[in-house]
Order: structure tokens, then C-alpha cells, then sequence
DNA sequence: CGACGCGTTGAATGTTGTCAAACCGAGTGG
DNA sequence: CCACTCGGTTTGACAACATTCAACGCGTCG
């Protein structure tokens, strides 16, 4: 889900040795990699393996996940990828683009409870039961892998390694979800707002991507809804920011111009 | 806890939380099972077994699952099961009373992330990492069951529907911790008071014991805490459903006098 | 062009937090 | 036995922050 900041004690991304050393390489524009949307892509090629799959796997198990990975078209702006009500059967993982969850109340009152970025797993939440109880929408083309729950769990009697890999994402989840919890019951507007910049940041320099600039792809209702805020306390908030000289706000184009004083503002 | 200290002259003697409901079961008198803090207990005969163990287990599984499984002397109140540093290996189950979670911030201040009643699984958000992230304290004389983490992914490999059972453990605490950010980021502080009670009577109801009267083990300064309002915003609450006849109020001893009314407010 | 979605800004309202005081029961020590 | 403290709880008065309601700007698309 969403608000990953990880303390820097906690942090444990230790950049692996061996099999993914890549991730940092630079990729050709004519290798099968460059369009981040290509179905065709393995895991093992995946730039976001070191994010999404467990550090430990072998190659010749990695393969292994990989045959059961699906890998489908691209997904349109506002297209489903699942429906709350819909049957369980698979988690994913973000490829390119941007996913957001969210469940709806019985008057259809829309909850967002995460953003998800590439590299990043969402669906889980369905494990406990025979279907979902969220929703989740590409927020902008996007492209995701398909891993279907029963053969995960099967693979992962197999591979320890796999099963202790999934135990920890949704240990992570739920870390994740009780910060947002956290967040949401002791912080300010300000708090709120600047945690999550500072979030989306972090996660993509993990991509290496610029921590600075970057465009948030989600619009200022989502980022209220998620954060227990309305639109017009969003955007106040952004305005104030900008006078505040701690962003460069167009749209939904970001330039973080003071990230001290904007992790300060959350707590970091 | 509130089982041993009878208090010498309370009025309306609530049926007591967790262990007196013993009296209404068909135990024999010098069953080991008698007393809920006993530690001989085996999962085999916990009455909790339905409640934090996989339905699907054989019976020769479960005593696999016994044998890893350790219990110690009952925690008191205030003890702490695990503080925020230690070094995970551990998950637990709660098998009388009632454990507080927390995390704390940089600044030492407190937020509570769960409660737990008996048969409630807790400490699944250490696995992501090697320490604890978050504390455990009793919050009345309270035995727990401690399962070692490693043995159950070892025992998760060869029991595939053991390893389903706490993927689904996972999944749930994942939505119980997304209900509560709902919960946190769209309702009022009646909405969550509401809930929470609501919330605490139907687990009541799991373990059979009454869903309408019943004692709250944790002060108002921590349920304020957990559904983000002040100690002072909560005993308001209180008050104004006492007045609203919703329910009836002595210090932690609840009685829900409109289960209906109540429902409404939290959404049901 | 006009309608619409999205974002911004302003003014008024209100729920909750803050500060302060007092209560109550339990435990302690004179 | 009483006075005392202490933690947990309750209540009141006031202030603050976010919401609500309203209007407007801007770009896109029919």
C-alpha cells in the first residue's frame, strides 16, 4: 500500500548480490526492455525484480515463479482491475504506471486505501476471503502482473524462500496500513500532505527516479479521500506549500524545492 | 485483570469478559481447561482453537502445531509480551485477556495500533523485519501462546493448509488495519466509539459470551488514542450516548441498551 | 460555443482539541 | 480513622483547524 517511509535503522535493502546486480544498469533503447509496458518481459529481465521479488531466489527459481506470472494488455486510465464483490483468485504487482485501491462503503462511498507504484504488490486483502472487498483502478496506463493466489501458494511450499517472501510483503502491508492509521489519527493536514510527497518520493528513488520532480498520478480528490482530507484542505495545503517555498506545485507536477523542511513537516 | 479482583460492593455484576464465562460451559470441575491462564493447556483442548486455529487441520496437524507452540507463565497487567526493538521470532496468540499494541513515535509518543481478545492473533506485523516494530502489553492478567516464527514456516511447508491459515491471518489484519483508516479518515467521533464498541461486543459474541454486557479492558486514554481523539472527546461520547440511552455506562463496564442504535451510528 | 471535470480561493460554520478544574475510588501513611 | 496523593475520568469554556458552501478559473471535449 501506500506510505512506506521507512525509518533509516529499519531499512533493509541490502542492494543483493549476483543475480540483480542490473537493476542499475543502463538499458538500451532497442533491448525488449525499453517500452515499460511490454507484455513479453520475464521476471528476470523485469527492472522491478529487486523490488518485487524476493532477494533470495535463484535464477532457476525466479524461472519458476515466472511460468506463472500473467502478463496481460496494458490497463486504460479509470480501467478495473478488479471489482470489490469480484472472485478471488490472483495478487499483482505493478509493472509501470499506477494503481489505486479503494473499497466503497454501502452507500458507495469510496474509501482509497493505497496508491501503488511499479515494483509494488497490491490485491491482498483478498487473500482472507472468496472475493475482493476492494477495488482497484489503473490511474494512468498501466501495466501489471497477474499471479495467481493458489498456484503462489503451491510454488511456495516449494520455494521457502518464496513463502517467507510473502509472508513479509503483507507483513509490510499491514505495517504500512497502521502508519497510514497513525498518520491519519495524530497528524495535521500539513502532516498528512507532506508525508505522503515525501512517500511517493522515496519510492521513486527507489525506482531511480528523480526525488524532486516527479508527477503524482493521482488527482487531489484521491489524495484527500486517502488521507482523510477534502479537495479544498488538499489543494490549501499545496497552495500553502508553494508559498512556503517547499514546492514548485503545476498541476500535478511536483518539484520538492525544500525536502528538509518538507520531512521535518513529517516527522522524519 | 478483572476476573480475580471481584470488587467487594459493585452494582450490576457484568458478566465478565474473557475467563469467568467458564461458569456457563459444561466443564468438569477439575478439568485442566478450568482455568483460562493454565499453561499446560493444549491447542487441541483451548476453547480458542476454533477461533485463532485453521479449520481445516487434522488432528494429528494440530498436534504438530501444539508442539511448537510455547505458553508461558500469564503476563500481568502492564507486562509487556514484546517491546519495540526486540528482536523478532515470534507471533502470538491471545488466550485469556486482553494485549494492547503500539508503536511510538520519535517522540516516544504512543499509538495504539490493535487491540487483541482471546483467540486474536497478534505480532504479524514483526515478520516484515528482523526487530519489532511495534510493543505488546497486557492490559489485564493475560496468557498468550507464542509461536516461533521459523518453525511455523517450517511446519507452513508441510502443512499446505497451515500456511493457508496465516496467509489469511495476514490478509485480515491487512483490512482490519484498512477499516480503521476508513474509519479514522471518514467518521466522526460518535461514528468511532460507536464502532469500536460494536466491534467489541460481536467479538464477545465469537466466544460466546454476551454481546451486550460486557467490561472494556482498556482505559479511554487508550481508546482515544487508537481511534484518534482525546480522552476528553471519548468520555464526552460516553456520556452523550448514556444520555441518548444507547448505553449504560460504569466506568469500563458496558452495557449496550440499543444494539440497533448503536449499529446505525457505526454504519452496520 | 457551452458543458463539464478539476482545481483553486474565500467566508462562515462546526466538530474536536486544548486548557483548566473538579470528581471519584484506591491506596498510603500519619 | 482521616487526610493525603495519585491515576483515571468527567465536565466546562474557549480556540483552532478542517469542513461546508459558494464562486470562479482553466482546460478539454462534445
Amino acid at each position: 500500500m501506500g506510505l512506506s517511509i521507512v525509518k533509516p535503522h529499519v531499512k533493509p535493502q541490502p542492494l543483493q548480490s549476483g543475480s540483480l546486480s542490473f537493476a542499475s544498469t543502463k538499458m538500451t533503447a532497442m533491448s525488449n526492455q525499453s517500452c515499460p509496458h511490454n507484455q513479453a518481459m520475464s521476471c528476470g529481465d523485469c527492472r522491478m525484480k529487486s523490488l518485487c521479488l524476493p532477494l533470495a531466489l535463484e535464477i532457476e527459481d525466479v524461472e519458476k515463479l515466472d511460468k506463472i506470472v500473467q502478463r496481460g494488455r496494458p490497463f486504460q486510465k479509470d480501467e478495473y482491475i478488479y471489482r470489490s464483490g469480484d472472485k478471488f483468485h490472483s495478487i499483482f504487482a505493478v509493472r509501470s504506471g499506477a494503481i489505486k485501491a479503494f473499497t466503497a462503503d454501502d452507500e458507495g462511498v469510496e474509501q482509497v486505501t493505497g496508491f501503488y507504484l511499479p515494483g509494488e504488490v497490491f490485491g491482498m486483502d483478498g487473500i482472507a476471503h472468496t472475493d475482493h472487498i476492494s477495488s482497484a483502478v489503473s490511474l494512468e496506463t498501466s501495466s501489471v502482473c497477474e499471479i495467481p493466489f493458489h498456484r503462489l501458494e503451491e510454488l511456495s511450499i516449494t520455494l521457502p524462500s518464496l513463502q517467507r517472501h510473502f509472508f513479509k510483503l503483507m507483513s509490510q502491508e499491514i505495517t504500512n496500513d497502521q502508519h497510514l492509521a497513525t498518520l491519519l489519527s495524530k497528524n495535521s493536514a500539513d502532516e498528512r500532505v507532506a508525508t505522503l510527497l515525501i512517500s511517493i518520493s522515496a519510492r521513486n528513488a527507489k525506482r531511480n527516479l528523480s526525488e524532486q520532480r516527479f508527477r503524482l498520478p493521482m488527482s487531489r480528490a484521491d489524495i484527500g479521500n486517502y488521507m482523510g482530507l477534502t479537495v479544498e484542505t488538499v489543494s490549501r495545503v499545496f497552495s500553502r506549500f508553494q508559498k512556503q517555498q517547499l514546492l514548485q506545485v503545476d498541476k500535478k507536477e511536483i518539484e520538492i524545492l525544500d525536502m528538509d523542511g518538507l520531512k521535518e513537516l513529517a516527522n522524519i
